[in-house]
Order: structure tokens, then sequence, then C-alpha cells
DNA sequence: TGAACACATGAATATATGTTCATCTGTTAA
DNA sequence: TTAACAGATGAACATATATTCATGTGTTCA
């Protein structure tokens, strides 16, 4: 049982950086709160920004940045375009950081 | 067994922006790079700079955004100012992030 | 008490990033 | 094939943020 807080291998300063940028898709509030509301069953681009209150247009935005990030996954259905989280990974981290934020 | 990306009851958006701030912190290489190099044992500021190759007034701030959300701890020496992780649970997070960069 | 050292911090600057507006692409149904 | 709809996207703008420079604070030791 290893306690203390290190790492086995420190990781890659190449590594950093790409994780750096992982984790600054999931720093902002907008992404979070599509992460969440997609994360209970696919939903199309406009019911997310009704339920968001926000734009259909600064959705997209953000919907692209979590595509190009591989956190979501789309769908198309005649002409809507259905999205939905990737993985339960996503949602691990999300979940992670959740307890950090209840204390 | 609950094996779908769902929460069980979806965050409130109040904390949901706590969460996002906290995710900042985690997503710039610069904080990324002075966890890990601390998560080895505690070190003073200059080492950090050294190690990192960057300048002491850099670390500086960084350090001060992360003691601001708590991330590390903070004991004097001397002249010396070690730092060191807060604990286990910011290490978890950047291993849970990791997971994810490395596939 | 003053010099040297370790670190913190304010101001300035450059850059990154989120949102909006306007417009474009692609799909459906008349 | 045209109108209506769903979504994507580029440009512009405002804001946030990381780094640097100069300087301030606190500690040690001569």
């Amino acid at each position: 049982m290893n306690n203390n807080p290190s790492f086995d291998s420190l990781p890659d300063t190449e590594i950093l950086f790409e994780l750096a940028d992982l984790f600054k898709v999931f720093g902002d509030s907008t992404r979070l709160r599509i992460m969440c509301t997609i994360s209970e069953g696919e939903l199309p681009v406009m019911t997310i920004a009704e339920k968001l209150n926000m734009e259909q247009s600064t959705i997209s935005h953000q919907l692209r940045v979590l595509r190009q990030n591989k956190l979501v996954r789309v769908r198309r259905e005649g002409k809507q375009i259905y999205y939905t989280l990737d993985d339960d990974h996503v949602k691990r981290i999300i979940e992670m950081g959740l307890d950090h934020v209840l204390e």
C-alpha cells in the first residue's frame, strides 16, 4: 500500500502539457454543465441549449471543443444531432473533482 | 453496479461553477508540473523553480493559486518555504486525468 | 543594524478563451 | 426546388489569465 502523494514515475513534461489541455476542457462551467446534462442520455443541441438557457451558437461552439477532445459522442438523426458523453471515464473525472469540491 | 454515465443526482449549477474553478487550476502546465514536482516530497520555492527552469516569480505566483485552492501545504523553515501537495486527493485527480491522456 | 537571501506581490503586457452576431451547410417536407 | 429547421462556424469583441519586471516583506547572520 503506497499512501504518500507521489507518482511511481514522474510524468513526462510533454504529457503534462497534454494533461493541462484536458483539464482546461473541464475548467469551464458551460462545458461542465453540458457534460452533466448529456450524462443522463443523448440530447440534440437545441434541447441542451434550452435546458441551460443559453444560445445555440454558444452550445455548438463548446460541443466542438468537447468533440475535439473526444469527450462526447455524436449521432445524427434527421435534422437533429444527438450528443452524449463518450464514456464513463469522463464522468469519473467529474466525480473525482466533485468529491474535492464537496469537501 | 451502475455502469451508465449519468449522475445519481445532477450536480447543482452553483457547484458546477466551483468545479470549473477547480479544474481551471489543473488546466495549466506550469501548475501541473509544480504539483508533480512536489508530489515526491516538500521542496522550497527556489528548488522548484530550478527544477522547472522557470523564474522564481512565476513559480511564486502559481503557488499562490495552488494555495488559494488548498491544493498545497506550506511550511516555513528559516528563510525557505517548503511546499508539498495537500493530500492524496490532488494526486488522484491528476492520475485520473493521466489515465485518459494515456489512452 | 545592515547586508544577503528566500519568497511574495503589484503593475504591465501579451496571449488565450468564451460569447455573440451573422451567415453557412445540411436535412426534411411541402 | 424551395422554405423551414437544426446545427456549425468565422469574425469580432470582451474578459481572463500567465509571465515578466521591479520592488516589497520577512528571516538569518555577521
